[in-house]
DNA sequence: CTTTAATCAGACAATAAAATCCGATTATAA
DNA sequence: TTATAATCGGATTTTATTGTCTGATTAAAG
């Protein structure tokens, strides 16, 4: 089971954090990151070439290529992401999978469950890129030992 | 993409939602549940079945047979249901896929994750079956329209 | 200009989740 | 006692997700 977002989404949110804490390089190849975040080579690089159409990365072809983001990391939020990915459904479906959601007609966890989706939703969208750089490196220094 | 929890753990919840708010009756059929909820019979039957098995529903074989609750609705709370079929591993792992978590080493949504996980787990463990019985009816009562 | 090292693109394989099928079994009711 | 209607249990199919392979393409460096 996934907690919540797809493996895709999961990996993608973790490259781009990744792409984000190595902002002064120039790109970054899909290689390293496979290294260092544990991710098959030629997933990552799928993934990354999707996010390249959605023009959030930037890719780099021939010999000293890779990617890097395609914007200022200010400018990027991972509830971008995580749309181009996964899509926005877990913020408009049920957590019981009832169908035809409405305030009209709400579910037993109604309540609960909409406060729960709008943090969440809040947590992909109050810091930008930047601002999550910090840990970002902490954490990923843990990930190289 | 499932919002939190397997269609089967969905599934799972919704029947014994419903299994609750038809307290009074003697045990209610596969097929009942399968019409009014819109999830395959043999599918919900299945769910039912591994229920039994952990305790949760009664199961009554032959002519006139069905699905009952196994304990008194006062004593089952919805997080025994995504226990039994998803296990605990969503309050475990991280949202962002990160390995090893701990407080040690905490991911850039360290505290946010945090706050919204306890949440989860309070919204299915606050309410027992009986208490979430009225809402249950209620939104029931719209998707047999 | 040629070699090389990388992405790109898209087909392909493996695994997991969801759904279906069916024969055996069981218990009720006629 | 017999026919019936339901679950049980397991095999099977289908579909979605995850992961892998390979050849073409691209751009830098010698
Ligand atoms: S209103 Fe109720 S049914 Fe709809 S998503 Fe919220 S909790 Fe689920
Ligand atoms: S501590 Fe950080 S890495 Fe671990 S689950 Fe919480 S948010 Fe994820």
């Amino acid at each position: 089971m996934t907690v919540i977002f797809s493996k895709k989404c999961e990996y993608g949110l973790q490259a781009i954090l990744y792409l984000a804490a190595n902002d002064n390089s120039d790109v970054v190849k899909s290689e390293e990151i496979s290294h260092i975040l544990n991710i098959p080579k030629e997933f990552i690089s799928k993934i990354l070439q999707s996010l390249t159409e959605s023009g959030l990365v930037y890719s780099k072809k021939g010999k000293s290529g890779g990617f890097a983001l395609a914007k200022a990391p200010n400018k990027i939020r991972l509830i971008d992401i995580v749309t181009a990915i996964d899509g926005m459904s877990m913020f408009n479906n049920c957590v019981l999978g009832f169908p035809h959601c409405s305030p009209d007609h709400p579910c037993p966890l109604h309540e609960q469950w909409g406060e729960l989706r709008t943090k969440a939703y809040n947590m992909l969208t109050d810091e930008t890129l930047d601002q999550l750089k910090e840990k970002t490196l902490k954490k990923i220094g843990h990930l190289k030992n």
